[in-house]
RNA sequence: CGGGGUGUAGCGCAGCCCGGUAGCGCGCACCGUUCGGGUCGGUGAGGUCCCGGGUUCAAAUCCCGGCACCCCGACCA
């Protein structure tokens, strides 16, 4: 049989990448130019993180709803930023009903521009203040280079847009998200993350600050996984969103947006993933236990799927999501098609485990025999559980020595600091400077990530132009 | 948007140079065999050879034009 394995990390990252998209049922091609057809396994896993953060949009009190995703050319335009950031990668309708539009609609990008329309007719008093809410979606941006989750033309999303009376509201509103962002990403994919703040640069088009979570790659390159921002009164002022203060003052708002997108999905594949394939966090994979029952004859299959009834039935009652493989395959094949998938814990349960009432279980972060224990029938439920406790741990331990050991601080040095970004994430005083930062992407390919938030003060030489820094910044290769 | 590549069965490809009945592997269906780490054998279904035009008795193959997708760079969640 040929070998069905697929190409190495080691040989090509990137092959390694779309090779485990499609193969894990992650997605498939679309006949549409950068657009993927996403698959009900890969869905299942974008529903999870999906629900993940709804739950925390609504403990910190936002609310869904939901725009038009057509946008009125004319309130791109508002915002001058806004609209230089965005227009080269617009998809714009001229014709509908067989008719030429009076005003071209713009396919959103984003939501700024129709989401501030409405605040500014929602809000009159700072009674309505501050306003908190979120949009799950689609949006378009006619990206010229895709892969598939990381960046398509299309892609979902959620968008929380709020406004409050003040900068300081604003602000902390954008850095709470933020915290909300590195919370699923640490605590349901395992994925330990940096939350910082992005260089003028990089920041988004009509922000004031902009935030990010910055996560490395099985390839050491670095993903924005998330991103925050304090919009200041931009957007506030293109739109008309005020407010009467106590004094019955007119104020404008501060206005903020967060978004974090499918790309997170890609985060999850390349974060974890190994040579074997997909590796799923626990907490966010859609099959969390996979049952593969083995027997050789009828007498064998009677007295195995008997057993397989039993644990089924208890394991579902504990709210674990198990699926149990009773296709007619070898159980060899069976193995390598989970493990593909990236399913957290295997039971093998065969005819010696009936008589022995044990069974195989098998953890997907643990290669091989030493992820095999037997365990007793009786406790399966709390081995499970405890399992994929230990499982998530050991996967967010793992990634973050992975990202500790592969971030390299240097002062000063210039040459080492080019000798760092070639491989890993370098961490070092910079001034902020768009020259400077220009100089870094011109030299090398990496980019400024982000200056971290949690850094110890004090000041030191820009890594470029010697001038007297405050911060220290990541910087990398980026995807 | 620049550079390169590829369009032939669901997927991966050969055939094209040198025109003559469209093939291989995997997958799929059925039968048997096997089943604790990617079984083995047999039978079978499945094709606008990317599209349009041209040359020719005859085009997957040669010529002209178009389209699409992928990969690599610059730009971006």
């Amino acid at each position: 049989m040929a070998a069905q394995a697929v190409t190495p990390q080691s040989v090509d990252f990137s092959k390694w990448y779309n090779e485990i998209v499609y193969r894990a049922d992650l997605a498939a091609q679309s006949p549409v130019r950068g657009c993927i057809i996403i698959k009900p396994y890969g869905y299942e896993l974008w529903d999870a993180i999906k629900n993940g953060l709804d739950r925390r949009f609504k403990a910190t009190g936002h609310r869904n709803a939901y725009f038009p995703l057509f946008i009125p050319e004319s309130y791109i335009k508002r915002e001058a930023q806004h609209v230089e950031g965005f227009s080269p990668e617009l998809a714009v309708v001229t014709i509908a009903g067989g008719k030429e539009l009076e005003e071209p609609l713009i396919v959103r990008p984003t939501s700024e521009t129709i989401i501030g329309e409405a605040f500014a007719q929602w809000i009159q008093s700072y009674r309505d203040l501050p306003l908190l809410i979120n949009q799950w979606s689609n949006v378009v941006r006619w990206e010229l280079r895709t892969r598939p989750f990381l960046r398509t033309a299309e892609f979902l999303w959620q968008e929380g847009h709020t406004a409050h009376a003040t900068h300081d509201d604003a602000e902390a509103e954008t850095l709470q998200m933020l915290d909300v962002y590195a919370d699923m990403a640490i605590n349901d994919a395992a994925i330990p993350v940096i939350k910082g703040r992005k260089s003028e640069q990089e920041k988004f088009a009509g922000a004031l600050r902009s935030y990010t979570i910055e996560a490395m790659m099985g390839d050491k390159k670095a993903l924005q996984s998330g991103t925050s921002h304090n919009l200041g009164q931009n957007f506030a002022t293109a739109f008309d969103i005020k407010y009467l203060d106590v004094n019955n003052e007119q104020q404008i708002c501060w206005t903020t947006s967060w978004g974090l997108s499918t790309r997170f999905v890609g985060a999850v594949v390349m974060a974890h993933g190994d040579d074997t394939g997909l590796r799923l966090p626990p907490r966010l994979a859609p099959i969390q236990v996979v049952m593969v029952p083995i027997y050789r004859d009828e007498d064998g299959e009677r007295v195995v799927m008997e057993a397989v009834s039993r644990l089924q039935a208890a394991l579902l009652d504990a709210g674990i999501r198990l699926h149990v493989d009773t296709r007619d395959e070898r159980p060899g094949f069976k193995f390598n098609d989970w493990e593909m998938r990236g399913v957290p814990v295997r039971i093998e349960i065969g005819p010696k485990d009936v008589a022995n009432n044990t069974v195989v279980l098998a953890r997907r972060d643990m290669p091989g025999k030493a992820g095999k224990q037997f365990v007793s029938q009786d406790g399966i439920v709390e081995a499970v559980k405890t399992l994929l406790g230990d499982i998530h741990d050991n996967m967010l331990e793992q990634a973050t020595q992975f990202r500790d050991a592969n971030i390299h601080e240097v002062e000063g040095d210039y040459n080492r600091f080019r000798e760092i970004v070639a491989d890993s994430w370098a961490y070092t005083w910079f001034c902020g400077d768009a020259e400077c930062e220009k100089k870094i992407q011109e030299d090398n390919q990496a980019v400024s990530r982000c200056f971290p938030l949690e850094q110890d003060a004090g000041e030191g030489p820009c890594i470029v132009c010697k001038g007297t820094a405050k911060e220290r910044a990541l910087f990398a290769k980026a995807y």
